[in-house]
DNA sequence: GTCTATAGCCCGATAGAC
DNA sequence: GTCTATCGGGCTATAGAC
């Protein structure tokens, strides 16, 4: 809704960088749309001309992020072999953090979001996919372990600020490195 | 459920317990004080007799896994041969969150909770101190990237619901397996 | 130790002028 | 598109009776 937004539609981005950066650094929860409002100069009412609810802000800060999502786990859910699956899954997700460092480290601030996510119809299922495509089949024990260890790395990784600065193709061949290890790919 | 306590410091501690579930499953920010009180069959006011603030809560519920960290860290640096050393704060850090799995996910819950944590005066500290010893003296990009890796798949796979009945020393072989592996020692 | 009651603040959200 | 002004509600925290 809302697309013909007077001209360019400029505000509304600027809205959606300032609440990224202060979900960011304070969390859902912790960022109200008044300090959202100061920090872009204007008032809480001019971003509720933006976005019709507090939730459907969240929701169109880390869409971006939902989206690509939904392509990773497309794309490999149309391979027919595991090994060769679980690999472009692995692949996907490591492209996807790396290009959206600070969408994912919001996703995984606060359980305030996803509570708002369970409301976008798709996730659920889409989660469910890609734990299919990341366990397996048969989720042994140790395949289980190896697969959450591999997804909380790539997220702490991805967003551990000392490594904010550090190449993204240094970033990309040492966590694929890290995850083949951990599958034993 | 419960009726008039007893003995003495049993209201403190069922009041921890029902925190820590409640920050568990909805975050710090998302348990309220009246949400706690309800679910113990008693007022806020009774709460706050308890404890002093919601800081001075959230920090009794999660200081045993802080004294324990601060353990590990103590023990850890007193070896003086460097892989020893890691390895040592690596074995302690799995077994702190094998023991505190809950408090660590309400930790990693809520950005509300460090600010709270940055109060305590040692904590700053302590985290550098086992920055150090995962990162070493001379923090090579891909030594960074291999402990953070190691460090959020520790948490990853301590937290995952999916691994709650998991047997604890099963966890502990896979995790020190795979510590093993990714900074190859 | 626990209660009732309330103060005081900030939140998300709405109404209507310009 | 942005403003001022306000509403209703939940929050932390306190005061004082029992």
């Amino acid at each position: 809704m809302a697309k013909p937004v007077g001209r360019r539609g400029e505000t509304r981005e600027r809205v959606l960088r300032t609440a990224l950066c202060l979900f960011r650094e304070r969390g859902v929860g912790g960022a109200s749309l008044q300090m959202i409002a100061d920090q872009l100069g204007v008032t809480k009412a001019a971003v509720y001309y933006q976005f019709p609810s507090k939730d459907e802000l969240v929701l169109a800060v880390v869409q971006p992020a939902l989206d690509r999502l939904a392509e990773v786990v497309d794309l490999a859910e149309g391979i027919g072999e595991p090994d060769a699956r679980r690999q472009a899954a692995v692949e996907g997700l490591i492209d996807l953090i790396l290009d959206h460092r600070q969408i994912v480290a919001t996703l995984y601030s606060d359980p305030a979001v996803a509570e708002v996510l369970d409301s976008h119809p798709d996730l659920g299922g889409l989660i469910e996919r890609l734990r299919q495509l990341m366990f397996g089949p048969d989720p042994t024990p140790s395949r289980l372990i190896a697969a959450a260890m591999v997804g909380g790395g790539l997220i702490s990784v991805g967003t551990e600020p000392l490594l904010a600065d550090t190449a993204p193709d240094v970033l990309r061949r040492e966590l694929r490195g890290a995850a083949r290890l951990l599958l034993r790919d």
